[in-house]
This record gives structure tokens, sequence and C-alpha cells, in this order.
DNA sequence: GACAGATATATCGGAGTCAGATATATTGAC
DNA sequence: GTCAATATATCTGACTCCGATATATCTGTC
């Protein structure tokens, strides 16, 4: 089986969006999401739904690396657990994986912008 | 019910395409399909599965409008009754469908492209 | 001290988009 | 006459993403 892969970045934007934003340092989903949101103005809602099974995803395929930290509160009362966060890291595998996910995103766009510019592979008719 | 859109651009890169062509001119399906493959180097692919029913779509939408032509073959037998082409064009209301479409995709593109480029609302760190 | 709202993680079902297989008929080349 | 290319079309399944829901902790207000 040949196995062609499917229309390139039909690999979702969010997942490039969400690896990107690993790229620049290690990062808990909640944050992610904020981060998100307030810089694309809230037009990308990166919500749970869509954010934690991206991010088990790609614990799974090794791109990305998770530890759980309990976060201490400041008035600690003894009897409470303490609020926890998982944060999330690339592996060395997944900073490859970014890279060419990003160039293979820029060469599709650009290839997608060649047609809406009229023309894309136009029969040069005089 | 406020029905917020889905992140935007989830609406098909394909259709964008599509409708780009067809906003250079007249066209029937078959050399829509060769005509993208041609201009994307075989990498996007309008598979008749994915062409047929998007054209559908859109005839139904009033985005574009389409007519039956008979192809007469050259040595035409009596008894054959000829091929049939559907050509589409883009309708004025589709025209100006595909101007914003357009716009929405270079605007999503901006941003996604921001969150690539690193910092993407990067709380500025020292 | 009670309560609301933000923080923080996670799952589930459904809707929409795209790929692949399949079907049918015509035409042109060998 | 046979085969590949032309030309249309449908259907099923896979995958992505959205919305709703659930649970627990922490913080600020009254």
């Amino acid at each position: 089986m040949v196995s062609r892969e499917p229309n390139p970045p039909s690999q979702s934007a969010v997942e490039l969006v969400l690896l990107s934003v690993l790229g620049d340092g290690p990062q808990y989903g909640y944050a992610i999401s904020k981060r998100v949101a307030a810089g694309s103005e809230g037009v990308i809602r990166l919500t749970p739904g869509v954010l934690y099974p991206l991010l088990r995803s790609l614990e799974k395929q090794g791109l990305i690396l998770a530890t759980w930290e309990t976060v201490k509160s400041e008035r600690a009362e003894e009897g409470t657990a303490g609020r926890k966060r998982k944060w999330y890291r690339l592996s060395a595998k997944g900073r490859k994986h970014l890279d060419q996910r990003i160039a293979a995103h820029r060469a599709h766009q650009a290839m997608i912008e060649r047609f809406l510019s009229g023309g894309g592979a136009r029969a040069e008719e005089a």
C-alpha cells in the first residue's frame, strides 16, 4: 500500500500552532489555550475538547514530553492537595518534526496562494 | 443562540482553490481537477469524490451556475448521444463570496504565521 | 464562612471535510 | 476490438474539530 498522504496540511493547523507555542518554551495546557486566544485576538480557540486530546496524541507520538507539577498555594492549608499542572515541552524529535511541518505548511500555503492570485497553472492564453 | 463560527477557515482550502479557479473563467469538472493537479505539481488532488459533491454544494448555495454542453464528436455516429460536459461559472454572489473568502483566508494565515515565527503573543520576557 | 468565578485537567458525541473505492458511459488510439 | 483517457457521479469511512459535560482547586468578595 502506497498510502499517499492526505492533501498535506490537512493535518490541522491547530496542531501546528500548538507545537509552535511549545517551540518557544515549556507550557502547561491552560496557559497554552490562553496564549493562543490572546495571540490571535480570540480567533483561534484551543478549547479543552481540542487541546487535551491533541496533547495526549502528541505525547504518545513522542513529540512532546510531560511532567506534573504540584502548585503550592500561598496560604497552604494542611489538608489540601494543591493544584496540579501538567507541563509540556518539545522533545528533540518534536523539534525536528516542527521544523518540517512549518516548511511543509509554508510550501502548501504558497501553492494555494498561487491559485488565489489567479492563474495557478493557467494554460497561458493570449 | 450565538453560534460562533468554527475557527474561521476550517472551511476547506479545497473549496477556496476551486472557487478561485472558476474565478479565472468558466470550466467543467474534469478540467478543473486536471488544472489543479497540474498547477500544484500533483500535490493538491481534487478527486471526483471531493470535486463533484463540492460543485453540487456550491451550486445549491447559488455561488456557481451550471450549464450542460453536449460535445459532438468529429465522426459523429448516428446512435451516439455525444459526451456531456457540465460547465460551471461563478455567479455574482459567488464572486463576492470568493473575495471575502480570500481576504479571510489571508488574515487567518497571517495569524498562524505569527505563531510559527515564534513569539505569537509572547508575554514579553526580558 | 459561604459563594461565585477563575484556574486546571479531562472525556464524549456529533458535525463537517476530505480520501478512496466504485460505477457508468463516451471517445480516441492502436 | 480492446484499452486508456475523458467525464460525470455516489457512498463509506477516517480524521479533525466543536460544544457540552465533568471534576477539583484556588482566589476574591461579601
